[in-house]
DNA sequence: GACCGGATCAGGGGTTTCCCCGATGGAACC
DNA sequence: GGTTCCATCGGGGAAACCCCTGATCCGGTC
């Protein structure tokens, strides 16, 4: 924010463009090449595989990450590409303003998120911010990660719209699955037989949207339910 | 960072000075008050005590924290003041710049940070900021908190003596296998066939005496390999 | 050169998980 | 008195997981 070098004095920040439109890209590169020399964009990719080719053959300073695509997350994205290149910055880039997509890409290891609102000359601001080490975010947007950074004041076990769709007997079955137990292990601590855990398990996967138990019980930790 | 909204239309933001030197709350409530009608000072006080009593009594919107008192840190007025009002924002003022300080008041709740080097002109624009809902952070520091949430890649996973017997490839079978990923997954994720990862599951599994893949996971996450 | 450990792969077999389907009894709600 | 939701149970099948054994190749070490 306090920041005011000169930025034409140096090198422009090296730029890759990660977004499945490529109408949109092409908007992005065109604004961001026009309008400042201060930046300069030297590749872009649609897909996941993609980025972490080209980010590995052109070796950016800002990766601008979009965080929905059809192949992953921009979170896959980092998670490739940051063990190889820990020094590429990361900035997200886009059209959603959730809290939940937010804090995955800034788990990830993203240092800023922009909605696509933005303006060209607020995007060529915050790629040299983020480059320079700064962490931006759009107005209201840094709350949700200070949020979940922050402990909870008694607040409780966290309160999510997915959780509150679990029957009690569903959570049940989830803490113990959570901490490993297997079904046969759950089916005789509860007094239920298996066939009836697997059906709580089901209707918990199906409402979570996840697939399987790992992430469950991954799922299950971050909510402090174990 | 995007805000225009026009400051002179609305109630000044009520701010309370939380510092225990008496000289520096002076000489920044004479600063905020006569540069600008955006702000205006409430109450202030010297020590956690007081400031508990204070900014019940005056009911401000934001607080400007010291994050070193005599009896307590920042954090433990906001550990204080946060269950009986959580609507009052808080803002670290420190002069210190360590990434442990800034940790502790923003895991305690601050939405923001920032040094004794700022002018006032900038204070005032970060508590207008903060009252508006926004994240503050002077250059630099907003990238602790970031790096403390993100999930850390290669800083300092935990030792111990069954993770030392691992070799190199079981740790990237396990690390795939603590995140979700399937053993197919696994596989063409490491180039591998599906039989070797379970080679290498299988050794985990018998190195860390544990006996499935759900504890395997929650054992990782302790020792912070996810 | 022999030995050892790490990494790779494979076969075979048993267990567990996951996902369809359907069914019953009870409570709650209109 | 029907409808809906919850909790319980089951069959059948596909896929994934776990274990055991055995095998090859390679890079060190003694």
């Amino acid at each position: 924010m306090l920041d005011d070098v000169t930025q034409s004095q140096r090198e422009p920040v090296k730029v890759f463009l990660v977004d499945d439109h490529a109408l949109f890209r092409a908007g992005v590169r065109t604004e961001l090449d026009s309008i400042t020399d201060e930046v300069r964009v030297v590749g872009e990719a649609g897909s996941v595989a993609e980025a972490v080719a080209g980010i590995a053959r052109t070796k950016p300073q800002v990766v601008l990450l979009d965080v929905h695509m059809p192949d992953g997350g921009g979170a896959e994205v980092l998670r490739r590409v940051r063990p190889e290149l820990p020094d590429v910055v990361f900035l997200a880039l886009s059209v959603s303003d959730a809290a939940e997509d937010v804090i995955a890409v800034i788990r990830a290891g993203a240092r800023g998120y922009v909605t696509k609102t933005i303006s060209s000359k607020e995007l060529v601001r915050a790629v040299v911010r983020v480059a320079d080490g700064d962490a931006v975010f759009s107005p209201r947007l840094a709350g949700f990660v200070l949020d979940a950074f922050a402990d909870r004041p008694g607040s409780a076990p966290i309160n999510d719209p997915e959780l509150d769709l679990l029957t009690p007997r569903e959570r049940d079955v989830l803490r113990l699955l959570a901490r490993g137990y297997a079904y046969k292990e759950i089916a005789s601590e509860l007094f239920i037989s298996v066939k009836t855990v697997e059906t709580h398990v089901s209707s918990v996967l199906r409402k979570t949207q996840l697939s399987n138990r790992y992430e469950l019980s991954r799922w299950a930790s971050d909510r402090r339910l174990v």
